[in-house]
DNA sequence: TTGTTACCGCTCAAAGATGAACGATGTGGA
DNA sequence: TCCACATCGTTCATCTTTGAGCGGTAACAA
């Protein structure tokens, strides 16, 4: 099995991936709020993914804005992130049974102390 | 809103006092397992709850086995486990709906893929 | 032109989280 | 009895993550 923390890098990559793919003109701060990790964290994965080539910069289009890019998607890119959809997924879906499970039990619980309240 | 940092806190604070409740001769390492932080952290909640007056050490009772205690909450932890769940409640079904929707975005994602491939 | 404001990518000190390792204690077999 | 091993709570060097702040650029008003 792998680590928690790839687990989460994974996830992250993925999530930043799929954001670019459908908007490759977000700013790094769009994307943190996005994700929900820092700037610096996005920062630390776009250089990742750069470094990767699965993503490369372009030109911002509006106005040749200068101080920002446009962080496009190579074919690398894009069949990574196909390939990363399904475990992704999986894994959603586990945590989605998982949480289920606990809202559940935690519901079972506020009821059985509901009626001790009333006895 | 509070922060991020905080709620995953209160999360771990609910978690350890709930499996505690259930079974209080717990050790920091099953606890760590089942809660998902490292021993360390559990060891700094504990101490913590311990602090706040909502867990008390009180004595193993298999042998009286000195090297660990039994972790009993409180009246005041018990109140205070009352009070943080369904906030608690709230927080996980807020996440079980977010995840749903991610999942649902995520298979219409694949489905279209599939459908491209055929065609 | 000259300020003011806003946002850009990027950095790095500070804060947080981790888990290997330690001394102490219990267990079971030789 | 003695020894080897398992597990306890606890510590802390190490790694990770954060987000305020920097220099630079654009947009707008005066």
């Amino acid at each position: 099995m792998t680590s928690k923390r790839t687990k989460l890098q994974e996830d992250t990559h993925f999530r930043v991936l799929r954001l670019l793919q459908e908007n490759p003109e977000m700013s790094q701060r769009e994307l943190a709020e996005a994700v929900g990790v820092s700037v610096g964290g996005i920062h630390y994965v776009l250089n990742a993914l750069i470094e990767k080539g699965l993503v490369k910069l372009g030109n911002f289009t509006a106005a040749e804005d200068k101080r920002r890019y446009a962080y496009v998607l190579t074919p690398r890119g894009i069949a990574r992130k196909v390939a990363l959809t399904r475990a992704f997924l999986v894994r959603k879906m586990e945590e989605y049974e998982g949480l289920k499970e606990e809202i559940e039990s935690l519901q079972v619980e506020l009821d059985a102390n509901a009626e001790k309240k009333l006895s």
